[in-house]
DNA sequence: AATGAATGAGCCTTCATTCAT
DNA sequence: TATGAATGAAGGCTCATTCAT
C-alpha cells in the first residue's frame, strides 16, 4: 500500500469518524461508511474488514491527536498553573460540547460491550493521563501559592470524574455551556485561597 | 387487557430488563426477548411492537421503582443527615456496581441516539431528583451542624456528576469498590467541619 | 418441528436433490435451492443452514433408499444366483445411466474436497456393501454350479471397480447403454463355466 | 507474443496446475492463481481471460505430456509384452496415487458440468488411447505365448475401467497402494496361462 | 390470546473484471 | 507488458414483522 492508498485510508478514517460520531458504534454498517465515502462496497474492504477494525483505527488516530494536543496545551507552556488549568478545562469543555466528530458515545458503547483488560484499555490510559496532568498542575499551583489543596490527586480525580459525568450527560440529557462552566468552576473554586474567593 | 395479560406483560418486562442489561439496546433483537421469555414470536407482538417500545416500558417501570426506593431510603427515615446521605451514597454505589439488570449502558446508548426534548427526558428527571435529594440532605446537615457547606446545590450537583462519571467508568473501564468509596469519600470530606476531618 | 414441517423439509430435500444432480456440489447456491423450491430465502434457512448440511441430508436419505432397495432386490428373492446377479447389475446399470436425481458427480466432488475418515465415509460403506452382496451371490452361484470362480471376493471387487469406472465415465465422457452391457457382460462371462460360454 | 511471454505463459500454466490439483476446478479463483504465480491481477488477464480457459490449457499441456510419456514408455521399448504391461500399470498406479499436480478431480468436475461432444472430449481420447495400448500389448503377449486371452480388447477395456474406478476411489474414499496392486494383479492373473498361475 | 412458519428487506462479504498509470 | 486499486454483481445470512391456524 503506497502513499496514495495511505491517503485514501486516511480519507476513509475521516469520513468514518463522522459516521461513528453521528450513529454510535453498533448502529453503523459498512454500507453507511461506503455511502459517506462515496466509494464502492468492495473498495472499502480493501482497507478495512469490518466496522470494529475501522472504529479502532479511528479511535487510535483520534487518541494520538488528543494526547498530543492536551499535553502540549497543558504542560509545555510557561503560563501560570491557574492559567494552564483554565486552558486544560477549556479544552475539556470544547470536547464535551463538540457536536462533530465526537466519538464519546460510540466509544462508551464499544467498550461497554467489548471490555478490555484494564492494562490495554485506551479509555483508562486517557483518563489516567488526564488525571496526572491535572494533578501536576495543581501541585505547581500549590507550590507558587496560586492554589490551596491538601489532596491534589484526589482533587484531580474528582475533577476528571465530573468531566466524565458531564460528557455522558451532554450526550444523553444534553447540557448547556453555562452548566458546564458552573460545574468546572465549582471544582476550581475549591482550589482558590479563601480570601481571593470572596 | 385483563388482569391476566397485565401479569404477562410484567413478566415480559422483567425478562426483557435482563436482556437489555446484558446486551445494551441496539444489540437486542426481538428473538432475544422471545427466547428469554420462552414465548412465541407472535405472542410478543401482542404486547410490544418493537424493541424500542419494550425498552421504554422497561425503563419507565425501572424509574418508578428507583425513585420510590431512593426517596424512601433517603428522606422518610428519622436518622441524621449524615447517616441518610451515607445511605443514599451506598445505594448509588450498589447501583454503580450492580451487574444484573443494570440498564446504564442500554439507557446511555438509547438516549444518545434518540435525544429527547429536555422536558420529557427521564434521565434528566432522575438526575434532577437525585440532586434535589442530596441538596436537601446537605441543607439539613448544615442546619444541625453536621456539615459545613456554602453552596449546597453546587455540592449536590458535583456529587451527582461524579456519580455519573463513576457509572460510565464502571461500565467501560471497570472500577473497584474501593475506588468508588474513595471518590465518594472525597466529596463527603469536603462537607465535614475542618477539625473533625483531621 | 411438527409433521407439517417434516413434510416441507422432505419437499426441500427432493427439490435439492434435483439441483445437486444438475449442478454438482460447489456450483449450487442457497439461491438455487430457494428458486427450485419456490420459497423465500429466509424460509430455506429455517430448515438448512448451508448447502453442505443440505447436501449431506440429501445424501443420507438417498443412501437409505439405495441400500434398502439394493439389498432387497439382490438377496431376499428366491431366484437363482445368476438371475439375482443379473438383477443387481441391471440396477447398477440403471443407476449409471440415470439422468435425473443422480448425485454421482456431486458426491465425488464433495468427498474429494471433504475427505472423511475411512470409517465414516459413506461412499466406502456403499462400496463395501455392494462388494459383499456380489461376493455372496457369486459364492451361492458357485455352490449350485451356476458359476465357476476361484476368487469370489476378487471378482466382486473387480466388478465394483468397473462399475465405479463406468459411473464416472458416464458422467464425464458419456457412455452408451450397449457399452455398459458389454463391460458388465465381460465380467459375467468370466464366471460362467466354459462349455456354456461358447 | 514473443518468446519471453511464451515462457511466462508456461510458468503460469505450471503454477495453475498445482492450484487446480489442490482445489479442483470450481473452487479455484483468479486470485488463487495470481497468488500462486506472484503476479498481478491484471497481468494474469493478459494471458488468460478466466479460469476455464486457463484450466483447459493446463489440461491440454498435461495431456500432451501424458500421451507422449505413456506411449513412449509402453511401446517403444524392446522388452517383453508382460514387462511392458507391468510398466504401463506401474505408471497408472503412480498416477492413481499421485498427490501433487493431480488433475483427476478437477477434470472430472469440469467435464461432468461441461459435457463435450464425444468427438472432442480429451478424456475420451486419453481413455481410448490407453485401451489401444493395452490391447496391443495383450495381443503381442498372446502371440509370443506369454498371455492367454480370447478377447484382448474386452480385457483391455476391463482393465482401464478398473483403473478409472481406482482413480476416483483414490480421490474420494482413499485407497492403499496394496489395494491398487491387488486389483491390477487380479486382472493380470486372468491373462497368465493356467499352469503358471498356480 | 397464542403459535411459529414464512416472508423479504437489508447488510455482509467475495470475486471476476476493468482501467488508469 | 505489468500493476493493483476500484467496481459492482451475486451469494450468504439475519431479523423484524406478518399471518394462517
Amino acid at each position: 500500500m503506497g502513499e496514495k492508498s495511505a491517503k485514501k485510508k486516511q480519507y476513509i478514517l475521516d469520513k468514518a469518524r463522522g459516521v461513528f460520531s453521528e450513529k454510535g458504534f453498533k448502529n453503523v454498517t459498512m454500507k453507511d461508511i461506503v455511502d459517506a465515502c462515496e466509494i464502492s462496497r468492495g473498495g472499502l474492504y480493501l482497507y478495512f474488514s469490518n466496522t470494529e477494525e475501522l472504529f479502532l483505527e479511528v479511535l487510535s488516530s483520534e487518541a494520538r491527536e488528543d494526547d498530543d494536543e492536551a499535553i502540549d496545551a497543558a504542560l509545555s507552556g510557561d503560563a501560570s498553573a491557574g492559567d494552564m488549568l483554565a486552558l486544560f478545562l477549556k479544552e475539556q469543555k470544547k470536547e464535551i460540547l463538540r457536536k462533530k466528530n465526537n466519538l464519546t458515545v460510540a466509544t462508551y458503547e464499544y467498550y461497554s460491550v467489548n471490555k478490555q483488560t484494564t492494562k490495554n484499555n485506551p479509555l483508562k490510559l486517557q483518563f489516567d493521563t488526564a488525571v496526572r496532568i491535572v494533578e501536576k498542575l495543581i501541585e505547581n499551583g500549590v507550590e507558587n501559592g496560586e492554589f490551596v489543596c491538601e489532596n491534589p490527586v484526589g482533587c484531580a480525580r474528582n475533577l476528571m470524574y465530573v468531566v466524565e459525568g458531564l460528557k455522558i450527560t451532554s450526550k444523553t440529557i444534553g447540557i448547556s455551556e453555562e452548566a458546564i462552566d458552573r460545574e468546572l468552576m465549582y471544582v476550581l473554586e475549591g482550589l482558590v485561597p479563601f480570601e481571593l474567593n470572596s
